[in-house]
DNA sequence: GTATGGGTTCACGCCAGCGTGAAGGTCAAG
DNA sequence: CTTGACCTTCACGCTGGCGTGAACCCATAC
């Protein structure tokens, strides 16, 4: 299938699908006139790469790790490596420590608008 | 007194005090050899900027608001004008939003470690 | 031929508060 | 005179997943 194809059944955006194949992510085949032949496995495969990113990994982290990718009828999971279980939990520690800063951000914030009683 | 000077006694790096200025946070005066020459009073003005910016309010905003800053026994707040009540509560609404997405970013992050039980 | 509606490869823009040299004046001390 | 510690003004780098043209090729229907 084209590009715009795939980009209808994954909702994820042509431009996206560009940066995904230059970030290593996808390989799509090429046919005569140039243009990009997706496999129906890489329906899979975005929707794989969607839920790593909105799950805050990059797409650096998501190229060494997506074979580890399985897809089973409660969503996707990751089979752990060593190196991938590291990887993973930093990144839960840096979410949790973004959390808190925004927390602390937040209840500044309130304390500028309300004046210390006095 | 000059720029490293306040930057001690602030605890804000040179590079940061021009930046305000830059954005037109401080409005220190040049002496003859064209070095910044900080107020006392400055001292408090930066001190209210940081805490302005460590609420989340941006450099812009708090051009336009710095004037309305008191700084009291028990921290800076801001004497409220109708704008500015509008500007902090749009900005109170997106931290929480944040804070939203990054919990569930969180969890997706969970979902992704722990396979699901079957 | 041409009007469309794809596809392609660059490559800058974004959001923002600074960090970090680069290149060069100022000035008190040795 | 010469360090050397300050100061000055640019101006790019960072973080990163795309949006958004720009300029150009392909293919089909009219």
């Amino acid at each position: 299938m084209l590009i715009s194809e795939l980009a209808e059944l994954t909702g994820v955006s042509a431009r996206a699908l560009r940066h995904y194949e230059e970030r290593g992510l996808l390989a799509p085949a090429r046919n005569s006139n140039g243009y990009r032949e997706y496999a129906e496995s890489d329906v899979t495969r975005v929707a794989q790469i969607r839920t790593m990113i909105s799950a805050g990994l990059g797409t650096s982290t998501i190229q060494r790790y997506l074979d580890c990718a399985r897809t089973g009828d409660h969503g996707t999971f990751l089979e752990m490596c060593p190196d991938l279980r590291a990887e993973l939990d930093a990144l839960a520690r840096r979410l949790d420590a973004e959390q808190a800063e925004l927390r602390a951000k937040r209840s500044r914030l309130d304390g500028l608008v309300s004046p210390p009683l006095r």
